[in-house]
DNA sequence: ATAATGAATGATTTCTTGATTATTCATTAT
DNA sequence: ATAATGAATAATCAAGAAATCATTCATTAT
């Protein structure tokens, strides 16, 4: 055996089955999936399967956290953008929307899925949502240095924030209204939080 | 026959099956009780309630419309209050929070009943936050009008403030966190709004 | 040792069927 | 006319049986 194998447990068939149950669970669903047929794709037993994951739920929860992951991959460069701090506000919160948007209307089943998971592992959302508070604490903070903003506790702020785009990163309310008319909205409370209701003499 | 009697259809008897099925649905829940229970209540048959309701659903449509509009009589003292615009958008949030919490903690029935007639009357919701969005607009206008505010497009803005409230008007969310703990987020949420996060000097 | 399997088991889902229930209507009171 | 009813019907619900499925484990390959 070469030392370039053999890590324990084999990092490609591993690899092989997230491939094999992400195929299955876009066309047919988490729960219209059965472990023997992720298994069949993948030229094994159903038992086999158990010496790379715990059980299903847990290939589920790998999948969505991949998922969750490419929003926060994309949000970090929104985060992390060359514009103004405000500019990026409002972009973080057209992004959290069109992934949310995009993944309800083009990959219902990867929706079903994160649904499915956020119900049964709660910890799995927590974690999502704490970095992207985490980001927007960065993105204050920035926006602090630079002289855009002045915000006295970045923390504090962020989370309301978040709170302000509840509507924005729930699947099950895309049904409401158009893309376009989220976009709307999204701008709108992005302008609402940037410049506030409060009167105040132009800068 | 008495002039002040036989409207049509008789109002007193209406409102004793209204009554009585609000008293069902209260402790059994609404699929839980049958139409020969609230019939038996009012001393009729069940067939008698259909000519003065079209079908069961209706009931509970009038029975939740009465429950919303209970929180937009609430919400309309707020907006109406003699505090300052800026304390009065804060009371709004927490007002609607504290209806929608207290809803989904002491009435789980009722609050089952209204998410039951939401998801098959989206407009009897529609109506409710078209009627919310109302008072908030009319709250902004008054906050421009006594200089507090210097909104440029009121309706707009009371839409995104809505928007920014999601998380308190869902009974699906209130067993994310604690009352206090919302409470805590609509005060951030609403010093958001208000002050927003672009530096200004002070007034 | 590591990888993989088939057979066994308990849990879950699906299916079937009988019972309840919402709704209608022809008929009876007032 | 208006109010109310009991019987009829079609839709929905529920309990239990049958089948499918996730998971385990003793055993076999490499």
């Amino acid at each position: 055996m070469a030392l370039s194998e053999n890590f324990s447990p084999s990092e490609t068939t591993s690899d092989t089955i997230l491939a094999a149950a992400m195929r299955r669970f876009e066309q047919f669903g988490y729960s219209k999936t059965t472990m023997a047929e992720i298994a069949a794709d993948c030229d094994m037993s159903a038992a086999n399967i158990y010496r790379y994951f715990e059980n299903k739920l847990e290939i589920g929860v790998r999948l969505a956290r991949g998922c969750l992951a490419q929003e926060c991959a994309a949000l970090t460069k929104v985060v992390d953008g060359a514009t103004s701090a405000a500019a990026r506000v409002e972009e973080f919160l057209l992004v959290s929307l069109r992934f949310t948007y995009q993944r309800w209307a083009e990959q219902p089943r990867i929706s079903e899925l994160v649904e499915a998971i956020a119900r049964e592992r709660t910890d799995v959302v927590q974690e999502h949502l704490r970095a992207k508070n985490e980001l927007v604490t960065r993105l204050l903070l920035d926006g602090n240095s630079n002289g855009e903003f002045s915000v006295e506790d970045p923390q504090r702020s962020a989370e309301a924030i978040m709170v302000a785009g509840t509507l924005f990163d729930v699947p099950l309310f895309m049904h409401l209204h158009t893309c376009e008319k989220f976009e709307s909205m999204a701008k709108n409370v992005a302008g609402l939080i940037l410049r506030g209701l409060v009167s105040r003499p132009i800068v």
